[in-house]
DNA sequence: CTGTTAGCGCATTCAA
DNA sequence: TTGAATGCGCTAACAG
């Protein structure tokens, strides 16, 4: 009978069939620069192959107490915003050799909880986060423990984080001025519940930008979805966008352009119009945030204020990793925001 | 220098400060039902708390040499059909409080290699993968360490694997039928190259069903996309169905309907047309694969064949967590597949 | 009920 | 150049 109950061979097996001592057979195997002759190295790789063997990776971490990895935890997988951020991290996590643990918060503050732990647990001490439970205990608890955290597109504070932001107030205005620049003079903004910063700094952009092209944009512009929790669906948004347009066409006074709070939402809103014989562009525009990859894919093409979720993740991701950041030495404090750009498509009609 | 580096406290930290053995306190945190008197049960909790106490899962699973946690693959996050998968195998995962671990394989065969290594490294024992390196040496390897594997919708066999697989000649025939109740006689099938099965299966499907409707259905009517190489961009398959539309309208013979092979083709397609002054379902009619979320977001919304994407990636978390799999005794070799069902929208036009 | 100890897989220090 | 021995954090077998 076998003694391993998992056939996966250990560094012990490869060192006795090799005839070696286990000390010897690490140093080849775990690329010490080490001297060993090479009669017994050339020995060593070859039972290593014939066995199969496979480093354990807990065993090595228990002896260095640091996992080179990552965390990041979004609060849905099913919005390809955060699989941006996602790809710009792999992409910043690969060339350093990282590896990078992938979660899901399901838009549940436990669950987030639980994620959090479970990196703590695994000691993954590097989490880039967009965080939806606002308490930050377990993050707090997870800096405390030593990690370190890059907190993005937050609500709130957290000391000891790095704090990324979009800068949503330039994109509001971006949207805006473009609007104004293409001739429209009565605008509407379609919003999910103003609960989150992100879309309060959004709407104080678009309305930066109305006054500075005196253009007369007031509370009766704006439509806000009331709602009662955020669910993990990926038909939330876009629920809440085809609603809105029932509120929007009972209130509507002459208006030519919507804006709304996000692509998602931009589709819902598109398709309640279409279905009640209203066509984007040539009867009210449309204009959102995010450009995600699907913005494009749509009749019309949408034309949309591109965050930078890529950007940001690899960013953040570079920082966390960074040695600068990674020394002890109190808290990084850092903190950055980026800008966005217009994508100019087809869903915004040029009026003069 | 300080002996600890991380500042995570270890169970020795707390028996130290508790004042009792390392055993004692290991047997209160580790919730065994050992029998421990209330007063140090009381103490040690609480100088746990104290000390932010998180156990190291990797000591843990030194001893015990396995881990509650299941490693998925895919091979881009991009795509909703895969994030669905992944919410199944979150579901099931979940219900037996096993941890998912989710690599993105990029569409490449080396990264793929990789992702299979870590796990392996990391004993993760249990993968869920929709493979796309077809030489499976790096499966066959994990295999023989000891792993469980469910292959998803795979073009190869491996011994010792669940195969799981959608019945993709049930949903060609689904497609085909449904078009030819609507009263289409002339259809075309727009495809990525017939290079995987899945899209081999579909067209026998498609074929098999206008055979027995008594409808034309020849080689001609298939257009085949030429492409390089599949790229990780979300905008890969949308191009190609842009693409083929071309070639499509060149040799287009009054076809009235479109089969696209997925639903980001699809969109594709939809928009191509459009630019060029066709619409959907008037002019022509458009059906595909997958159902994806955003399926239903777009003007007008497609008709399509759900796939079980959910419930493929729930079942085989699910059998590879059960006990019946997971005791050793050789492979498991069980083989299952999914039906499929026809979402009716509105890009399909009713002829008769 | 509580404590002591061995050992999981590995890197590393110290001896040889 | 090689090997023996130690310890990382933890659980479990055993001793008290």
């Amino acid at each position: 009978m076998k003694k391993g109950k998992s056939s996966v061979s250990t560094l012990r097996d490869v060192a006795k069939k090799a005839d070696v001592s286990i000390a010897t057979a690490s140093r080849v195997l775990s690329n010490s620069d080490y001297p060993v002759s090479q009669t017994l190295r050339k020995r060593i790789i070859r039972v290593a192959e014939e066995l199969n063997y496979t480093p354990n990776l807990l065993g090595k971490m228990l002896k260095n107490n640091a996992y080179h990895a990552v965390g990041v935890i979004v609060p849905t997988l099913q919005n390809p915003f955060f699989n941006q951020v996602i790809l710009g991290v792999e992409s910043a996590a690969r060339e350093k050799n990282y590896e990078v643990v992938i979660y899901s918060s399901h838009r549940s503050a436990e669950q987030e909880h639980n994620n959090i732990l479970n990196l703590l647990k695994n000691r993954v001490m590097a989490l880039i986060i967009i965080s939806i439970d606002e308490k930050g205990d377990a993050l707090r608890r997870y800096i405390d423990c030593g990690g370190r955290v890059a907190l993005l597109e937050a609500d709130f504070q957290l000391e000891g984080a790095i704090i990324a932001q979009t800068d949503y107030l330039l994109a509001g205005r971006l949207a805006a001025q473009y609007l104004a620049n293409q001739g429209h003079q009565k605008v509407a903004l379609l919003t999910s519940p103003l609960t989150k910063s992100y879309r309060c700094q959004i709407l104080d952009g678009v309305r930066e930008a109305f006054r500075k092209s005196n253009i007369a944009f007031s509370d009766s512009d704006v439509f806000v979805a009331h709602t009662e929790s955020e669910s993990d669906t990926g038909l939330y948004e876009f629920e809440l966008g085809r609603q809105l347009v029932d509120t929007f066409l009972q209130n509507r006074k002459k208006h030519t352009a919507i804006i709304a709070i996000n692509d998602i939402t931009a589709f819902g809103v598109i398709q309640a119009l279409a279905q009640r014989g209203l066509s984007v562009p040539d009867h009210i525009s449309v204009i959102s945030f995010d450009n995600i990859t699907y913005a494009e894919m749509i009749s019309p093409p949408l034309t949309t204020v591109e965050l930078p979720s890529n950007s940001i993740g690899f960013a953040a991701c570079e920082m966390l990793i960074s040695p600068m950041v990674s020394n002890e030495g109190g808290s990084p404090d850092i903190r950055f925001s980026f800008p966005c750009r217009l994508k100019e498509r087809q869903s915004v009609k040029k009026l003069n």
